[in-house]
DNA sequence: CCCCAATTTGCACGCGCGTGCAAATATTTC
DNA sequence: GAAATATTTGCACGCGCGTGCAAATTGGGG
């Protein structure tokens, strides 16, 4: 029940139940070879005593720590909050613990890694946008990782494994409902370059209009996805224009892009979505299906990501785990 | 710079340096009693194999872990995402790392806790709002816990550690400001019931209009900080008034529920805000400087208390570390 | 160049548990 | 009920580093 000394460990719970100390950590292992009948015994002694395994320990023995790091860096996209919720989920109902490193900032990426590779983590995620091939380069090249997961984005790395969504034919899939709905001045919203490069939207985006109307979209990019700088980069965009010049729809690399573009579009411009501007998003954030945004978008199918993830994780294999993942899009009235 | 075997310790290290495994260590901490010259020669040794020491096992040694345990649940407030960044940015900043654990669900609680122990972490951290005192009461008592931080939330519970705002004082703040732009039918949106209780906004807004006013304004509360489910409950309750019975401004315990009531307010039953019903909120979340919402709100000062929050951590005081922080209104045009 | 104080380095022991095998029990078979 | 097999239990050693102190080294004054 209580406990009053500061750490009571297996030994405790071994003289208590009169066994040994192995006996007693065998106990609280799952499949272990141990009588029903001893398990019980040592479970009321632990209990008593207020004993828990400790897992630093058991790390440290076994060189398996059941603990990933999570890096991330883009806190202004409100997906990623989501993201945080399925993976979190995902990893801890299987007994994995999370290691959440906030990579302060662009330079920050390698002491990050750093970071959880001290902790000696049984794998690394990234989720951040910051970090480019040159840092998981050597970050693999000292070795200190057993692996190095990148999620929801490719990666051409070939020591890494990235878990995302099918960027192609999803973009496709995008670009011919806007083709289908009669829009014919589409205007590219992509985001950061370095970004933008892994995902490879905006370039099939615009493979596929030139292929069909021989004429290269326009194409703006903004430096973070964040819908106030969205908004902005937007509006300078279109303050350059004539009204006729217009676009009939703004593709979005992501729904935090788009959200930043109705915004403006209503209320700095006065424009209705979609009736003067249509805009399309990518991602399906909680709020894009608020009646304020009705957007239409697409659907990554996260949890069967981040299940896949974990599988992963507690895979042997070292090769071929790299996989692409088909969502829909979700049509609603902003498209 | 490449290292073929799987693991450097500190005494390859050593060896390399012709120095002991322990001038190895103590060249890696920070004010360690060591000459400059061993130790530029013992890095770059380490350099060279690609060593780092490895944290678990000075976790085990030391007792020490500078881990901290981050327990939520409530992943559709967007506030959330907010307070994880900086919260990640203090305790890293200042050498800390952070285990992420998502709260399942309600009775999830105690295993999430109990997972936080097993790691042995320095101390863990309550950001969540399932948790309640029956469930702190017993993790204490178990004594498994150097350090029990309940954040944003104040708590009545002796043997935790509040870092929140003065949550008397802001409401004051927000009635005070709600009576004097002269609204005289406010309606009060709480969240879960259970939540409320920690915060009491909504009964110091109710004491305050009833000392002010002799009448206790009408409240509803919402089962989640939800946007869309605050949307939903505060549709119920107006489509069962007359529009003469309508209130002239929604009160929010925070953004989550007050965007939820703009877009309904709006979208459902085409009402103009602040003209027809006026909405204020608190937290001060992205979206609510956006200008689809500008909503009029309070601000936690949410770096501070995560600095605050560190320097608790390092403190060797076990008592008074509670602390009530003072954020201020923001006022924009939704109220 | 010697002596003393200040600085720097080395080390025994322990942190709590995992691994793989050998010893001890329990269970089955005929 | 004895022998053979299956199950359960105990243990030596190691995981990589911290603590506190003792030994070795350095530097400066006379």
């Amino acid at each position: 029940m209580t406990g009053l000394n500061e750490s009571i460990t297996a030994d405790d719970v071994a003289r208590a139940a009169g066994v040994s100390r192995w006996t007693v950590n065998r106990a609280f292992k799952k499949d272990a070879s141990i009588s029903p009948k001893t398990r019980e015994k040592v479970m009321r002694a632990a209990e008593e005593l207020g004993y828990v395994p400790d897992l630093r320990a058991a790390a440290l023995a076994s060189d398996r720590s059941n603990l990933v790091a999570l890096l991330i860096d883009d806190f202004t996209n409100p997906h990623k909050l989501v993201m945080l919720e399925r993976l979190t989920r995902a990893l801890r109902s299987r007994g994995w613990d999370t290691l959440l490193v906030n990579t302060l900032n662009r330079e920050d990426t390698g002491p990050a890694l750093l970071n959880a590779s001290q902790r000696r983590v049984d794998a690394t995620i990234l989720i951040g946008i910051q970090f480019d091939d040159s840092v998981l380069a050597a970050a693999h090249s000292a070795r200190r990782f057993k692996k190095l997961i990148i999620f929801a984005r490719t990666s051409e790395n070939p020591n890494t494994i990235s878990i995302a969504v099918d960027d192609a034919a999803a973009t496709k899939e995008i670009a011919e409902y806007v083709m289908t709905r009669g829009y014919r001045r589409p205007l590219y919203l992509a985001g950061p370059r370095t970004v933008s490069a892994h995902l490879m939207r905006k370039e099939t985006f615009q493979e596929f209009w030139q292929t069909h109307f021989n004429v290269t979209p326009d194409t703006i990019s903004v430096e973070a996805y964040d819908p106030a700088l969205a908004g902005q980069t937007l509006t300078e965009e279109l303050s350059g224009r004539e009204r006729e010049a217009y676009p009939d729809i703004i593709v979005c690399e992501n729904d935090a892009l788009a959200i930043g573009c109705i915004d403006v579009l209503r209320h700095h411009f006065d424009l209705q979505v979609p009736r003067d501007i249509a805009v399309i998003g990518f991602d399906d954030v909680p709020q894009a299906g608020s009646p304020n945004y009705r957007l239409t978008t697409y659907r990554q199918p996260l949890t069967e990501m981040a299940n896949y993830l974990v599988d992963v994780l507690e895979s042997d294999e070292t090769t071929k785990l790299d996989k692409k993942f088909l969502g829909h899009l979700v049509t609603r009235e902003s498209a």
